[in-house]
DNA sequence: GCAAATTAATGATTTATTCAAG
DNA sequence: CTTGAATAAATCATTAATTTGC
């Protein structure tokens, strides 16, 4: 805590003379649109001049506009790292004997929430796999275009190289479709349980209560 | 129980059966579970596995669950933004005369953000703004690039060592040589002229903005 | 009670970002 | 600088609720 925090309460209300800065919206757009333009690291001219355009908005360090950066930086970067593992994940364990780790585990599991019922706070599982730099090697699919009756375009694209959606014709014949036979979770009769409401704990792909099933 | 009809109703109708999938209440209830229990974006084969569960409910597909996830996701976040939002206009519904901000813009929401730094992952504003021909700072490429001394450390020592993000104390000599003078190509492709929202328009490293008092 | 009109939900599309690679 | 992949945001469009009048 560094109690050299002169916070200017612009406005008049008992604002909680929070030891840490809070950006306005104006500030952080600004931010957003120059992090856009391209800026990563400014430079320490570039911090100063943001700086001196901010505060215009309100109470604002240098140090917070460089701090900004590297935390808007960082999380972009763990956020595409989530991705990318959730991309493999997706691509490669299309044979799971073992699904995730019975634990907590970031590897492998990414749909695990530490908390459930949450409506609020996407938190991120920020998992510590370090993958390979190009895990992204696309298999290069066509473009194919869309005039406007499609399937789920978006759906369509995103699991275009898995052959996972058919869509039309309703005959989902993807590939191995080999879930719809017992797949996991084959002894618990909760599924069907939904004759009303009441809807427990579906555990569709894991038959495993994990470690910690509150 | 609401008599929930399947669409089904082909074969001899020239019903124009739903164009849509309207989901049971079963589905939606199994559907929520899942979302419960940290499933986001389900990958192709729970996405299968999950289709395949839900449809002895009713007519579903593949598709449908994947827009079901995505829509679900993304206005479970508007709630919640909007009722951050709505907090903050409950405690900080005083109006600032300070800053008046330089510029016509027309920014009336709140004042303050919660952005707690943790947990809380930087919502993208939109911002939208307008900035004149290709002003890149810096182009992406950050790898190569590690020009000033503002990053090996912390901000400490950057500060400490230039007096840049000092702010207050700070003395603008640092004078790196900003390469960013790499000023491609202006591609004015995406800037586009905006009405009514209309941002600051900031070009810190051109000269000063439109509506700069400085 | 039913049906047309209006409104609220929400499924489905389109668009705009991001980062990475060539 | 361009292309590729994959969302998430924004938007469109259709269905269900509901309101209203008979």
């Amino acid at each position: 805590m560094e109690g050299d925090n002169n916070v200017v309460m612009d406005g008049a209300s008992e604002a909680p003379v929070s030891s840490r800065w809070n950006p306005t919206k104006e500030q952080i757009s600004m931010l957003e649109s120059l992090y856009r333009q391209g800026i990563r690291t400014p430079s320490a001219e570039q911090i100063q001049q943001i700086t001196s355009r901010l505060r215009v908005y309100g109470h604002i360090e240098g140090k917070n506009v460089f701090y900004w950066f590297q935390n808007h930086k960082a999380r972009q970067r763990q956020k595409q790292k989530q991705e990318s593992m959730d991309y493999i994940n997706r691509y490669f364990h299309t044979t799971p004997p073992l699904f995730p780790p019975p634990c907590p585990n970031v590897l492998g599991g990414p749909y695990y929430l530490p908390h459930n019922d949450v409506g609020f706070y996407p938190q991120y599982q920020h998992s510590k796999v370090l993958l390979p730099s190009g895990i992204r090697g696309r298999p290069r699919t066509e473009k194919l275009e869309k005039p406007r009756a499609l399937d789920g375009a978006a759906y369509n694209s995103a699991h275009q190289g898995y052959g996972i959606l058919q869509g039309k014709t309703g005959k989902p014949s993807i590939g191995s479709s080999a879930e719809n036979s017992t797949t996991t979770t084959p002894s618990s009769s909760e599924i069907e349980e939904g004759s009303g409401n009441y809807q427990p704990f579906f555990d569709f792909f894991s038959g495993q209560g994990s470690c910690e099933s509150d």
